[in-house]
RNA sequence: GCGCGCUUAGCUCAGUUGGUUAGAGCACUGCUUUUACACAGCAGGGGUCGUAGGUUCGAAUCCUACAGCGCGCACCA
């Protein structure tokens, strides 16, 4: 059987996969069609994971091709050891982020989900995944990766549904949902509440007005909130203010009643001075206005001393009716020029000073983040965290490294009641009558691994295979996912919904930075796949992985990946060659020279880092023994021999190292196994592991 | 601001509990087209291990300070 001098992936990889997929072998079902209850293979070992569900707007980028690379690693090693191994793929709905997709093509043909209304939009929304969601299921494909296709879920499948309404009833019955008008972060672009989670703080150059506030001047970056104020603050210790402490201060003001093209004209307002430890007396003049309802820290203040809330922002991020008709319907930049303008015109403005700060944006739209106050629902924490905490901090669950563990626990203990419910269409609707919100994408998400298996319905999956063994994303999620996922697990089913988290590394472009499709910094997966074939990829991706170093991802790395397959193809080549046509290989191993147990301690050690999810160690062995051992040494050295003994050390070499390999680069040693000259042989993702 | 991480060859990174001449891939130089592979082989050049101190018989490895880069949290109005 003669094999062409290079390896082409592309005439490989579609038609490798294929087979995989008539296997069977994804599946535990199918495993158990090549199970062996004596040898223990397929029948009594298990090992499950659920995928990172993608959302369904996206395309595969090279988080999405490190991230899986890596738990495909762990299911192929696991299958090949002898679990029966699941892994659970699906997509996840994505509710802001999907819906804003949809509103940018609504919007090209000039239409808001407003004018269309809510039952039309939603057919849009469900046209969209109809379409575009299985995009990056299809592109896993082309990695490689061994997913259960059969079992394939997303997020708002009727069963889905179910879940997420029987958990939101579990936690009403506990009395841990409740409804409260509160302060929190608004998108006026999404027009709904974000979570905190979701705020990116980005320094930008603003300004600082210094305002005369009676016999006070302070300073304020926002002087449009001065229509909102409901008090001033002092620290309880600030001698310059311990006498105006409890006292009502009057207070030159801008006349907001006035029309806008008349010129501005003084209010006398009064407001009452509180003393609170957040405010600092070193910043600006050491007081404060205490704007409640459009400012975060405000909101606490006025909590604290029982002040008012008075809303001058709307939902869109225009000024309202109590900013008086002077600034009704302005936007809040505009409202601030013009309230500047207005103070200066009075006298009421000292100074104003740049003044570099962070500003709140969307993740999702990156518009400008409006604190207000609005009637949101809300999941009380306390003893779903404890749970969490308490889980991570037996051992129920590992995270690796240590240092995400350590950093979960202090989030969970820290964290605040969640803001459950969003103003959106797309999503799940909150179970409640008459109510039009719906639930935090990530509501849903948090009961993945055993709602994907059918909970509540007490189905065989779920008995079988929950709780799973392992999970993996990066460290952007950890807290919005793979925390809630632990007390979610916890709560409804008893158990860890898995024993294992890993974090993985963050790629980033060869200069550090983050990869951004619109700077045109990513690295499309798929281009490099058709350039240098998946194994390549998936071998760079592995070879640089370390436990906590964010990696800087260049071509390099994959060439690298695609030289060391035609490497191995080439031994691969040349022992067949050496054997000849009547050898046969039995599998049997020689007895121990030298090169023989070099190989298995390689195994033995390529299996423990790879148990440990230590990714690129595992790479670099293989690497390093198949080119230099096996390859630069044993076959250099044997080049003249011809006898039996060398016959069987180079058979079980190369079928050792095909299989170890087998994880890192399934498609070119699936092809080369293909070619072996081994009676009765099926296929090699579902061969014994060699340790 | 608080916390964490990183800083080793031109580039991207390894360096286990401190111990002889600090490693890999890519790039570079020279030689070799020898029937597995030129996507190769052999040989080689290149590093005061961020800076300054300290501990030690001995430090890239431990401690302190400083600097640069990055991440997370919190936002000071």
């Amino acid at each position: 059987m003669e094999l062409p001098k290079a390896y082409s992936p592309k005439e490989v990889e579609d038609k490798i996969y294929k087979l995989w997929e008539e296997s069977g072998f994804f599946s535990p079902e199918g495993l158990s069609s090549v199970a062996s209850a004596k040898e223990d293979r397929f029948t009594s070992r298990k090992f499950v994971a659920a995928i990172a569900p993608p959302n369904i707007t996206g395309e595969l980028h090279i988080g999405h091709a490190l991230e899986n690379t890596l738990e495909d690693i762990v299911i192929r090693m696991r299958r090949m050891q002898g679990y029966k191994t699941l892994w659970l793929p699906g997509t996840d709905h994505a509710g802001i982020a999907a819906q804003n997709k949809v509103e940018k093509q609504l919007a090209k043909e000039g239409l808001t989900r407003h004018k269309i209304g809510r039952e039309k939009f939603l057919e849009r929304m469900w046209e969209w995944r109809e379409k575009y969601g299985n995009i990056i299921l299809d592109q896993f494909k082309k990695l490689g990766l061994s997913v259960d296709w059969t079992r394939t879920q997303f997020t708002m499948n009727p069963g889905y549904q179910k879940a997420v309404e029987t958990a939101f009833k579990k936690y009403q019955e506990k009395g841990w949902i409740y409804r409260g008008e509160r302060v929190i972060s608004w998108c006026p672009r999404c027009a709904t509440s974000i979570s905190d989670l979701e705020v990116n703080h980005v320094p930008e150059k603003g300004r600082l007005y210094f305002i005369k506030y009676g016999p006070f001047v302070l300073a304020t970056t926002r002087p449009e909130t001065k229509l909102g104020d409901t008090a001033l603050a002092v620290h309880p210790s600030d001698e310059r203010y311990k006498k105006y402490i409890g006292q009502e201060i009057e207070i030159d003001s801008v006349d907001n009643t006035l029309p806008a093209e008349q010129p501005p004209q003084i209010k006398k307002i009064s407001l009452k001075v509180v003393d609170d430890i957040s405010v600092d007396k070193e910043f600006g003049t050491g007081i404060i206005k205490v704007t409640p309802a459009h400012d975060l820290t405000d909101y606490e203040i006025s909590l604290r001393h029982n002040l008012p809330l008075v809303k001058i922002i709307d939902e869109r991020g225009k000024m309202n009716e109590n900013a008086g008709i002077r600034y009704q319907g302005l936007k809040v930049a505009q409202a601030r020029e013009q309230i500047a303008k207005d103070l200066e015109t009075l006298g009421l403005i000292e100074k104003i000073e740049d003044y570099d700060h962070n500003v709140g944006h969307c993740d999702r739209c990156d518009s400008v983040i409006e604190p207000l106050p609005s009637k949101q629902w809300f999941l009380k924490m306390e003893e779903l965290a404890k749970l969490a905490i308490e889980a991570l901090g037996n051992g129920e669950v590992v995270v690796h490294s240590e240092k995400w563990g350590q950093d979960m626990k202090n989030w969970l203990t820290n964290v605040r009641d969640w803001n459950i419910s969003r103003q959106l269409w797309w999503g799940h609707k909150i179970p409640i009558d008459g109510e039009e919100d719906v639930l935090d994408t990530w509501f849903s998400s948090a009961l993945w691994p055993f709602a994907a298996m059918g909970w509540p319905e007490k189905t065989k999956d779920l008995t079988e295979y929950y709780p799973t063994d392992f999970i993996t994303s990066d460290r952007g999620i950890r807290y919005l996912w793979q925390a809630r996922m632990i007390f979610s697990g916890k709560f409804f089913t008893g158990s860890a919904p898995f024993k294992d988290i890993y974090i993985h590394a963050t790629v980033l472009t060869k200069n550090g930075k983050r990869m951004s499709k619109s700077l045109g910094t990513g690295i499309d997966p798929l281009a490099v796949i058709e350039k240098y074939g998946a194994d390549a990829l998936r071998f760079g991706l592995a070879y640089q992985t370390t436990e906590l170093q964010d990696m800087r991802f260049g071509e390099d790395t994959i060439i690298m990946g695609k030289k060391f397959a035609n490497k191995f193809w080439n031994i691969a080549r040349y022992v067949l060659m050496k054997l000849g046509d009547d050898y046969e290989i039995t599998g049997t191993r020689p007895l121990g020279s030298e090169i023989i147990s070099k190989m298995d301690s390689a195994a033995e050690s390529v299996t423990k880092n790879i148990e440990k999810y230590k990714f690129g160690e595992a790479a670099h062995e293989l690497y390093d023994f198949i080119w230099h051992e096996f390859a630069d040494k044993y076959i250099e050295e044997t080049k003249d021999k011809d006898d039996q003994e060398t016959k069987n050390a180079l058979a079980y070499l190369l079928l050792t190292c095909l299989k170890l390999l087998h994880p890192f680069m399934p498609f070119i040693t699936e092809e080369v196994y293909s070619k072996l000259p081994i009676k009765d042989k099926g296929l090699l993702i579902v061969e014994k592991w060699p340790s």
